[in-house]
RNA sequence: GGGCCUGUAGCUCAGGCGGUUAGAGCGCAGUCCUGAUAAGACUGAGGUCGUUGGUUCGAGUCCAUCCAGGCCCA
């Protein structure tokens, strides 16, 4: 006996049932060690972090995760996933910042970086239960007991080694870069927090400035002037208080440029944006930029007048600059091939101390850099403005220009423009020294190792990520920061020497402290320091300077890309980890905005340390929406708590929706609604049929050993359906193998569809019968196999309840199966039960049997009623033969007598078509027949109705109603009860002239004429015009 | 401003290499079924396949352009 199951469930509540055996069984855990021997399939946790509850779009992720696994898992496969957890990073910071109401750095030094760490290492934790009861709830296996922690000292450590084998290779370097800066918080702003505050519509000043040539100028007849005229260069920009760290202007080399003759001077600019020009003029003469390029220019406020330092870039050795200090400049006009003819005036100011194609530049071109602004925005120096914040000054130094008459026009210029997210402030773009992984310098092999990656969906490879690899900038991994893995530099303090430690026993040995047991983060790291002297030669002269570490922590995205070698705490322990499979990973799966972050952080350290990739497979999940579309976030107070929809409709119901929804690729909207109708379509009809299936094995006490070993399908209807089964049975097997959840879930849901829809419903009868003959038997084999194979089928997507239909199943009626279907094996196909000729005729059978039903339908005659024929015009001759094999289903499920296909061109055909009209796709009534065409298909049923038929009809109406008193008494469907009627002549008629069929439809004892027993219930209903009385009698045994 | 993706019915989505009349589910309206029944089946209405051009005997499909939306980057 199977365990009885009711068409009424509750997946909820089905749920906890099932999580309960796991946790008994321990499945998780023995689906892995339990197969020491079988090959190794690697999945890489991509670690959030537990400062917040989970939101829907980490479910998303997590079940695609999982879905894999599980299915890796099911092929043989022995499937790692360690769970982690992501800690550090500013994220953390700024929350704990806004707990305790710190709003700047000098803020968190006041109130002690131990406390504030301490606090920052709390708080990651604190929803680490929401993510463990989530993570389990909705049956995404990973090892929760024993994750990674990026926090901890061991896997600081492998962060250091990483960083040391970096340096080793000379991979790693201090450098300045133009630098999004908040003036207000005293930080440098990563990108990601850039994004955050864009502001469109940002009113800046828009100044053309003029810049004085001096010469000599080449010799051209466009640069030699004839009188004394001053020549200047126009330049453009919407910072005027960068114009004092002006030390050069850059020109297209390719673009052409004009000088013209205005009104007291000549002006240089681009040929293409003349039209910038304010007044009359007349173009002296043309010559390309390139012309222009070493032409000097009088500054517009000389560094040295007014008391700023002027320093020099300077080519070193291996190809780095460096900055040294200067006594004068020369500024200058170079080539960049950045400068665009899209706006200003072909003629960019650049100030190398500010952006980052300034800073660039003046690093290429050896320009002077002239920094007189300080971090906190604020004009420094000798300068009529100095003392006055930035955008304060901007006014006064156009004042000051106009006055001189160096400004040729001011205006207002409308752009987008990055503040500070957190306190409005706009920022500047600072140049500033940072720590550089140089990536720049493994770019091929960056570029060249990714197109070894399959990446779903597939664009992703050459397009965004490829892009951004092409595009490939040094990492900036250092962060003016508390709460991180702290960089493990230490530097002189006197003669700057720099050395970079590789684990805690060489800092141990190095300081001549055991720092064994220290909390390797801030501030106590900070207090390990040496002499700088003991690290001298012998004989040498001894530097009185200590090594003090340096100051920043390191990017959080640092942390995350060392996953894969940290959360083994490699090398120091496991150090087999790139021979044993462990390394690299088989698959990762997170969402689109990763390719900059983790995919990238995973890429760029495995490429530079093992010249490999991180992964081999990566699903790319496009962003989780609202209802309306709406990216989900706090602030718009639109996200999901997954939690609710799980309690309503189960995690299958979520899980199977966010599979089937779209492509993994794709932005997906989430709707409660849509995840309700898909309980209700796959789910609930799964189930259904299912119930089905234990109501009747039960009552014919059927069992899988009935089930003769080699058992072939014989019925067309059983050996097309287990054709279909096994067609899907090498789908599903390829979807998910290439990674396609997806395309997996559709195809089950469309079998489970035809299953419902038409084997079932085509094989009921089969099954109420009362002989247990072969046919019999072959009905529930054929059943029994395809609830078994879809269970398993479907079990990486739906683990629940595939778990419940596989223990009730096959669980006990198999001595060698495995207590869980997560164990068990993914249903390999068996090809020689397809067959794809059988599948088209059924196909071409439930196509006419549904035209069928609406030329029923139209003529207004119920299916109940048996008609004399059909006649059926098919498109092809295969498709005639197909209809001879499928004549006995189509004439029982539209319950008609005979079929009669006809050729082509038969008048029939003609007729109706003629009778359509215009309108292709119609039911039309013609010579008696109503025909339903569709596709240049015709079904044509024959509406007359003889005597014979119409009792028959009534036969059928009478049993059906007789069931529905059975079933409204309650009685058992295998009850044998005895009927009472009473009723006109033609009643009588019928009741006699199909008394067996009426008393076997209705398992009647006996049809008598007469009122009912004292207990029987009876009913006087109308059928077709006549008042009949029936009652039901249920017979005790 | 640049890169990538998306645009097909009211909603969510299918529509290999171009090829008969563009489909499904939900929703809506109606009908049926009633031994899967707190299910199920059928019918109907609903589409300028984002726009405009082009290639082709033929374009939802290929190319270009523009428009709108999303993400990422400036």
């Amino acid at each position: 006996m199977f365990d009885v199951v009711s068409s009424r469930v509750s997946f909820p509540g089905l749920d906890s049932e099932t999580l309960e055996y796991w946790r008994k069984q321990d499945v998780f855990r023995r689906s892995i060690d339990e197969r020491p021997d079988a090959p190794l399939f690697m999945m890489y946790e991509g670690p959030p972090t537990a400062n917040g509850s989970p939101g829907i779009h980490h479910v998303l992720a997590r079940i695609f995760k999982d879905v894999i696994s599980r299915y890796q898992t099911m092929k043989g496969c022995r499937v790692i996933r360690k769970g982690g957890w992501d800690t550090h990073g500013l994220p953390v910071e700024l929350a704990i910042e806004q707990e305790l109401g710190l709003t700047s750095k000098r803020d968190i030094e006041e109130y002690g970086i131990a406390e504030f760490n301490q606090r920052c290492r709390e708080s990651v934790f604190r929803y680490v239960k929401d993510w463990e009861v989530m993570t389990e709830r909705i049956g995404y296996w990973v090892d929760m007991d024993d994750p990674y922690v990026t926090l901890e000292n061991d896997y600081i450590e492998t962060g250091w080694w990483i960083l040391k084998e970096l340096w080793d290779r000379g991979l790693l370097y201090q450098d300045r870069r133009g630098t999004p800066h908040c003036p207000r918080c005293v930080s440098s702003l990563s990108s990601h927090e850039v994004a955050l505050g864009y502001r469109e519509n940002t009113p800046d000043p828009s100044v053309f400035v003029k810049f004085e040539a001096i010469a000599p100028l080449p010799d051209s007849a466009a640069l030699t002037a004839a009188d004394s005229t001053p020549t200047y260069f126009l330049a453009w920009t919407t910072t005027p208080w960068t114009l004092p760290g002006n030390t050069a202007l850059a020109v297209s080399p390719d673009a052409e440029y004009s000088v013209v003759q205005t009104a007291g001077a000549r002006l240089i600019l681009a040929t293409a944006l003349l039209s910038v020009l304010q007044e009359e003029y007349t173009v002296a003469g043309t010559l390309p930029g390139s012309d222009l390029a070493g032409l000097t220019y009088r500054p517009l406020y000389d560094a040295v007048a007014y008391g700023s330092a002027i320093q020099q870039f300077v080519p070193g050795d291996n190809g780095q600059t460096t900055l040294e200090d200067a006594d004068a400049y020369s500024p200058h006009v170079v080539a960049a091939a950045f400068v665009s003819m899209d706006d200003g005036t072909g003629i960019v100011h650049i100030a190398p101390a500010f952006g980052d194609e300034d800073l660039g530049l003046g690093r290429e071109s050896g320009l002077a850099f002239v920094q007189p602004v300080d971090l906190q925005g604020v004009i420094t120096g000798g300068y009529p403005f100095a003392g006055k914040f930035v955008k304060d000054a901007d006014p006064e130094i156009c004042a000051d220009l106009t006055e001189r008459g160096l400004l040729y026009h001011q205006g207002v210029y409308r752009h987008t423009y990055p503040f500070c997210w957190r306190c409005d402030t706009p920022l500047l773009y600072y140049a500033k020294t940072s720590w550089y992984i140089r990536t720049t310098a493994r770019k091929d092999r960056l570029v060249d190792i990714n197109s070894r990656i399959n990446w779903y969906p597939e664009h992703i490879r050459e397009g965004r990520f490829g892009e951004w690899l092409r595009n490939n900038q040094d990492w900036a991994i250092s962060r003016e920061r508390y709460w991180g893995t702290p960089i493990p530099i230490w530097q002189c303090d006197a003669c700057g020497r720099a050395n970079c430690i590789g684990s805690v026993a060489e800092l141990s040995e190095l300081s001549g402290h055991d720092v064994n047991d220290l909390d390797l983060h801030r501030p106590y790291v900070d207090d390990i320091t040496w002499p700088c002297a003991a690290a001298a030669s012998p004989g040498s002269v001894k530097c009185p300077g200590t090594l003090r570490r340096i100051p920043e922590v390191m990017d959080a995205w640092f942390d995350s890309g060392a996953m894969p070698f940290a959360q083994w705490h490699y090398p120091f322990e496991n150090s087999e980890i790139d021979r044993d499979g462990r390394l690299p990973a088989d698959y990762i799966c997170e969402a689109v905005d990763q390719t900059r972050g983790w995919f990238y952080s995973l890429h760029a350290l495995s490429t530079l340390l093992k010249d490999d990739v991180a992964y081999r497979n990566v699903i790319c999940l496009g962003l989780i929406l609202d209802g309306r579309g709406r990216k989900m976030s706090k602030r718009l107070g639109n996200v999901v708590d997954p939690m609710t929809v799980l309690d309503t409709h189960g995690a299958d119901a979520l899980r199977w929706y966010l599979f089937t929804a779209s492509h993994p690729g794709e932005p997906r909207r989430f709707s409660d609604r849509l995840v309700q109708q898909t309980l209700r379509q796959v789910l609930l009809t799964l189930w259904n049929v299912y119930s089905f299936f234990i109501n009747y094995a039960n009552i014919d006490e059927f069992e899988p050993s009935q089930i003769p070993a080699g058992w072939r399908p014989e019925a067309e209807l059983d050996r097309w359906i287990l054709s279909e089964l096994n067609r899907l049975a090498q789908q599903v097997d390829a979807h998910l193998d290439n990674y396609n959840p997806t395309d997996a879930g559709r195809r089950i849901q469309e079998f489970i569809d035809v299953l419902s829809n038409w084997y079932v419903r085509r094989s009921r009868r089969r099954f109420w019968k009362s002989e247990n003959d072969a046919d019999k038997l072959g009905a529930y084999a054929t059943l029994y196999t395809c609830l078994a194979t879809v269970a398993r089928l479907m079990a990486p997507l739906a683990p629940f309840v595939s778990e419940q239909i596989y223990r009730n199943l096959e669980l006990p009626y198999r001595p060698d199966a495995p207590d869980s279907v997560h164990l068990a094996s993914f249903p390999t196909p068996d090809e020689s039960l397809i067959d794809q000729t059988l599948m088209d005729a059924t196909q071409l059978a439930m196509r006419v049997a549904s035209m069928g039903r609406a030329a029923r339908s139209k003529a207004g005659i119920k299916v109940r009623q048996p008609l004399a024929s059909v006649v059926v015009r098919t498109r092809t001759p295969e498709e005639s033969q197909y209809l001879e094999w499928v004549r006995p289903q189509i004439l029982e499920e539209l319950n008609i007598k005979s079929l009669e296909a006809v050729a082509p061109d038969s008048g029939l055909y003609a007729g109706a078509q003629q009778a359509a009209g215009d309108d292709a796709d119609a039911v039309v009534a013609v010579d008696g027949y109503s025909a339903a065409l569709e596709a240049g298909y015709m079904v044509a049923i024959d509406t007359r109705l003889s005597p014979d038929l119409a009792d028959e009809g009534l036969a059928r109406e009478l049993s059906h109603r007789i069931q529905n008193l059975r079933k409204g008494a309650r009685f058992d469907i295998t009850d044998r009860i005895v009927t009472y009627y009473q009723g006109p002549d033609d009643v009588q008629r019928v009741m006699d002239a199909h008394r067996d069929y009426i008393m076997q439809e209705t398992l009647s004892d006996a049809l008598l004429p007469q009122a009912p027993a004292d207990d029987a219930s009876a009913e006087t209903q109308r059928i077709e015009g006549m008042d009949v009385t029936l009652a039901v009698c249920r017979v005790t045994p």
